[in-house]
DNA sequence: AATCGTTATGTTATAGTATAACAACTTCAG
DNA sequence: CTGAAGTTGTTATACTATAACATAACGATT
């Protein structure tokens, strides 16, 4: 079961469900494919899912060097390899910037909405997108492979004002 | 009318037309807006328009450069800047790269289909998608206004072998 | 427990992408 | 002609990511 419900991100919850069913998901996943989660790559990923914004590898490089970690930016690129690799996370393109993947294990590839206000995203995986995408690519004999789906708008709670 | 039917990137064509037909649309959008197309983003324009592989900045540079021009890295994003702003080209997020808009003057968000192979994009606009990609969205009461869609894959002629 | 191949991390330097800030020049309406 | 707006030049710097090589930790095997 995944541990976060599509679009949760946007509606009140305790986020702490959100960190401990990641780490324990990601420590199945690890578990299940010979994947070592060391201390720091599990940092990584806890400092990744904080909240739902999407955070870049040198902001997490700071909150390891605030914690006494004295590293260089290859300890945290390949900490977020390893976590893509396993799909444990996902990367934003338009943001150079890594979230928390809200389906980890699954074989899928992400679709994001991202609110252009709160920076908050909400991990998709609707079919119908998936299908329209790829009968539109189809139509031209291209062969679809990996999408890149990353929507910028506000999400319900900065709409209000 | 648009200069590039869509998927067009992937067949063969006389790309002449492609170059020929942007540069006249450029300037008659130009026109319109009061946007002035100086040499430099005319420059800048024909050479995101060299081919249908998406071009970086650094490169379109580079080639300023052999051309006898003694420049710097602002006054390229400037030029792309303004032909993004005039819808012109589009930024590719997962590539850093620039390609040239295929339905220069028409509000859209382009769709895009870039070959792993041979780097070729071909720019959609399918309407399909779109509506899947709002009503996703809407189902969470996330309003959409901006969507960066890239879809890696093959394309017919690098499906072959 | 000692050995050894594999994997992970440390470390330094550098590549690649993008913008800030300010100066000089060009254009064009009034 | 003149001044305001827009464009380009120039220098420096920020931000993102990787190359290359050294060291350390791990884990299976003996
Ligand atoms: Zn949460
Ligand atoms: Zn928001
Ligand atoms: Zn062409
Ligand atoms: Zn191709």
């Amino acid at each position: 079961m995944s541990n976060s419900t599509s679009g949760q991100a946007f509606a009140k919850h305790d986020h702490r469900h959100c960190i401990k069913a990641a780490l324990k998901q990601a420590s199945r996943i690890c578990g299940e494919r010979n994947g070592r989660l060391t201390a720091q790559r599990k940092r990584v990923l806890e400092l990744v899912w904080k909240n739902h914004k999407p955070v870049g590898a040198y902001a997490i490089l700071e909150q390891l060097r605030a914690e006494g970690f004295n590293g260089a930016p290859p300890t945290v690129y390949r900490a977020l390899d390893f976590l893509l690799e396993h799909g444990l996370i996902h990367r934003i393109e338009s943001l150079n910037a890594y979230t928390g993947c809200a389906h980890p294990g699954e074989q899928h590839t992400g679709q994001f909405l991202i609110c252009s206000q709160c920076q908050r995203v909400a991990e998709l995986d609707d079919p119908k997108v998936k299908t329209a995408i790829c009968n539109s690519a189809a139509l031209l004999g291209f062969e679809a492979d990996h999408q890149v789906i990353e929507i910028r708008g506000l999400c319900p709670q900065c709409q209000d004002h």
